[in-house]
DNA sequence: TTAAGAAGTTAGATTAATCTAACAAATTTA
DNA sequence: TAAATTTGTTAGATTAATCTAACTTCTTAA
């Protein structure tokens, strides 16, 4: 079984990779505020256990294994996530630093349940996708709002950032999930 | 604040404490299932926290403080098992383990929505009191089956072996809280 | 194309929580 | 009450995850 710090690099190997699945110790280093020396030092733990593949001075990928464990921690994070908003009240913006605690649960019951109270739900309170539990992502693609351009209309489908200051922004501007907006001016 | 591992030891000081608040080191290492040096090096931590009162050879009593914080764990682990059963639909027999993972959970807000969702409730599926806010317990006590005899008519109320081996084995019995027995035979 | 800067690694220290071995104190029992 | 047993402590080792300091490799820009 992976540690709870395991996990937590896993999770943030999925999340930073590329299109080609690689991630630099820099990158992995500063998301997870960790000094890059520890970084190494786990990364060659990770390799021992073949959930990434790792070479010297090279950046680092998941393997197959690695990201099937890391789908696996996204799914729980963004069920929880879901449960919380629409089981459990809680707004947009306060559900992330919650779910970071409660995707390390050990107790697939305890994931399936919330599952099926949900309906079986696709996407998460952030318009992320949950990765279904083989680890498969429905793969839609939104347009970035930076390639967006003024006159355009759109439907607001998701953010990148859930930290809660950003999304307390976004609700002071009433700006949620699904809003069609017309871009009338770029700030 | 209080590490997950300090705060399993206030968890089971509480839980182990006789009339006089006493708990013996050899106990405390019992049921944690930790070896007896290690548990004296953390009383010592504790002790130098204010959570605990103790001196050498002597058994460990909780402070108030202590006792105020170990009550606050119980009361997150006996709401979270309401939570459980009550809105997730699980059996009580599967419940404890998942509630020990839950009750670490760093959010104050999360345990008062589940209290608010469950309509502030006081004992917990296995018939345990929950500890209020300020870490009060209404103590009812209940008659210990040992204590009762053939032909008494009693209520069942509350168990105090909460693991899934045990419930199961009352499961299959068709034992639950609230049944009302008369007591033919003891085994 | 090489010198400066950024990124990555190695070595070794630190901290929290655990353990075993050996010893000391307290309690029980013969 | 003295010996045996149980309980508790001390000392020192171990493991996982972190750090800093020093060094190496890679990348970039003059």
């Amino acid at each position: 079984m992976n540690s709870l710090v395991e996990e937590n690099y896993l999770k943030a190997l999925f999340l930073l990779s590329n299109r080609e699945g690689e991630v630099s110790v820099n990158d992995l280093s500063r998301h997870l505020d960790i000094k890059m020396p520890t970084v190494t030092s786990m990364i060659k733990k990770l390799s021992d256990k073949q959930l990434v593949d790792y070479q010297k001075y090279k950046p680092v990928k998941l393997t197959i294994k690695g990201r099937d464990v890391a789908a696996q921690i996204i799914r729980k994070h963004r069920l929880t996530e879901m449960f919380l908003v629409e089981i459990m009240g809680f707004g947009w913006e306060e559900v992330h630093d919650i779910a970071e605690q409660i995707e390390h649960v050990k107790s697939p019951r305890f994931f399936s349940k919330m599952d099926e109270l949900l309906h079986y739900p696709t996407y998460d309170p952030h318009g992320s996708p949950i990765p279904d539990a083989n680890g498969h992502i429905p793969d839609k693609e939104f347009r970035q709002l930076s390639k967006c351009e003024i006159g355009d209309t759109v439907i607001f489908k998701a953010v990148t950032n859930s930290s809660t200051a950003f999304l307390k922004y976004l609700n002071s501007k009433e700006l949620s999930l699904d809003t069609r907006l017309k871009i009338v001016d770029i700030e």
